[in-house]
DNA sequence: GGACAGGTGCGGT
DNA sequence: ACCGCACCTGTC
């Protein structure tokens, strides 16, 4: 254990799984620490979470900001159980998942993690952001925050390049810039659809990466952000009809307000289960 | 060495 | 509005 990380809270366990949690590609700043012991970083904060006894203890500065961050209020044996009740793939999926946490993460961090993600690896989008956390994020007591908008609008394109992200560098920059002007509160007052449209405005973000933003940022359970992965699973347990562009849609359709978590839960599923094909991502 | 995974921007239709 | 290709890095 960090030294001095104070006890937060604990949690039962059965429908908290915290590896589940971490591991099914909404977050991209945690280690795994041994077995049962993970660490996550999220704005400036930071925790530590170990599961034993069917339990998992949070060890935090800040124990309300993590309640928050885990979805700790929400019901998940409900959503678990309504999900479950669809059809025989969604109940496989449920119960292969239902230890999974739709996280509430910060928006910003948010846009910026996921314009990295776009064509890429978890394992690299990992090492990105961690290098552009130690090159531009401030101290905190248990290691570098995510960086500002400002630091990042103020940084040349090059750095992001050098730091691994590639092409992507100047999505990075255009979109830092244009959010140093830009009224967060009113993109989190719109209605989805409204928020959606004008997140593809922003460079380097089109619908898988808004898609994301809006169910880890911006907590809208009614998206259904579609990836390689997904469309696997489109083809191998749904239909044929769709174009790729409209499987989202047509998802969002068939599950309504619980789409998010049905995506996560169908991720989780297809990556766990059937990695055959696509890289398999560790 | 060469193919390919992984989403978005852009130019052409 | 839709389609096809380029883009960067890592892995097999």
């Amino acid at each position: 254990m960090t030294t001095d990380l104070p006890f937060a809270f604990d949690y039962d366990g059965e429908y908290f799984d915290v590896c589940d949690t971490l591991e099914c590609g909404q977050i991209f700043r945690y280690q795994k620490l041994s077995d049962d012991r993970y660490a996550v970083h999220s704005r400036d904060k930071y925790a530590e979470l170990v599961t034993a006894d069917g339990k998992v203890k949070a060890y935090t500065d800040d124990g309300d900001y993590f309640w928050k961050f885990f979805d700790l209020d929400a019901d998940y044996a409900a959503k678990a159980a309504r999900i479950g009740a669809l059809s025989p793939i969604m109940r496989a999926a449920a119960d292969c998942g239902k230890g999974i946490r739709i996280l509430n993460q910060d928006l910003t961090e948010m846009i910026f993690s996921f314009i990295i993600s776009a064509n890429n690896n978890i394992k690299r989008i990992k090492l990105i952001i961690e290098r552009v956390c130690n090159r531009l994020g401030e101290d905190t007591p248990y290691g570098k925050a995510f960086p500002s908008t400002e630091a990042i609008a103020a940084s040349p394109a090059e750095l992001f390049a050098h730091l691994g992200a590639g092409y992507r560098d100047k999505y990075l920059v255009a979109t830092a810039q244009k959010l140093l002007h830009y009224d967060l509160d009113a993109l989190l007052s719109m209605d989805t659809p409204s928020a959606r449209k004008e997140l593809l405005t922003f460079m380097g973000v089109g619908p898988k990466v808004a898609d994301c933003i809006l169910l880890f940022g911006m907590s809208r359970g009614d998206v259904f952000p579609v990836d390689t992965w997904l469309k696997k699973v489109y083809h191998a347990y749904f239909e044929h009809g769709h174009k790729d562009s409209e499987i989202s849609t047509f998802f969002c359709n068939l599950f309504g307000a619980d789409a998010g978590l049905c995506q996560q839960y169908l991720f989780y599923f297809q990556r766990k289960y059937r990695q055959n094909a696509p890289n398999t991502v560790q």
